[in-house]
DNA sequence: GCATTATATCAAAATATATTGATATATTAT
DNA sequence: ATAATATATCAATATATTTTGATATAATGC
């Protein structure tokens, strides 16, 4: 892939994470609640587990998100710092008035955080 | 369609809308030329207009765009000003390094810009 | 080692988006 | 009014993405 291909296909990873409804939640649930595991989202969001894991996946490989794995769990949080664009997403969906879900923790006595 | 709903829509209209190479292509090329005519892109990047007109159509309607109508021709524009994340999204698109066709003019003697 | 829990990946079906060619609308010039 | 040019929209097809259920990998506790 020449380097003209690549920055664009990174541009796309960047906004196709950002075009979905979805992916918008989770990024909004995670700026709010701070790292969480898949299973504590599964439970907020009552979404089944391979649906999940695959969004966070593209929101990870777009940039967004860090992984943490603490033992059996695998903790995600809001990256940073975030460069402008992404800080700027991230900003615009923090105001968004979406309704979230409740915070349901399964991953109890969290280490993290 | 709730508060909710239409704010997370319009969000997804601006991601969406910087989701495929064309339109980035069709920005970067607005931002770098200026106002230009359906005809002229249409004659600069070999595509066939009704290609043209939706993708112009979605950049408009997400809110990068302006129209302004001189007889005949539609001349489209990077709207000015842009709030911070579209702003930021051109910036972004601006130092991408794809390259461009070169500027092919039909409508000669703009009588804008 | 074996059972349990957490997460990741795969393949098929469902859903959404892009492209094309044809047609409609709108403006100018004669 | 008619012809010519520019742009917009529609309907069908092609292409891409999301969801689901099943399966694979990986870590913990017995």
């Amino acid at each position: 892939m020449s380097e003209h291909e690549a920055a664009l296909e990174d541009f796309l990873g960047t906004t196709g994470a950002l075009y979905d409804a979805t992916r918008v939640r989770l990024l909004k649930f995670l700026d709010r609640h701070g790292p969480l595991c898949v299973c504590d989202l599964q439970e907020s969001f009552g979404m089944i587990q391979s649906r999940l894991s695959r969004h966070l996946k593209i929101l990870k490989e777009a940039g967004f998100l860090r992984v943490q794995r603490q033992g059996r769990w695998a903790y995600y949080a809001i990256r940073s710092p975030l460069d402008r664009f992404r800080s700027s997403a991230i900003e615009e969906i923090r105001a968004l008035p979406i309704e979230l879900p409740p915070l349901k923790r399964l991953s109890e006595s969290c280490p993290i955080q």
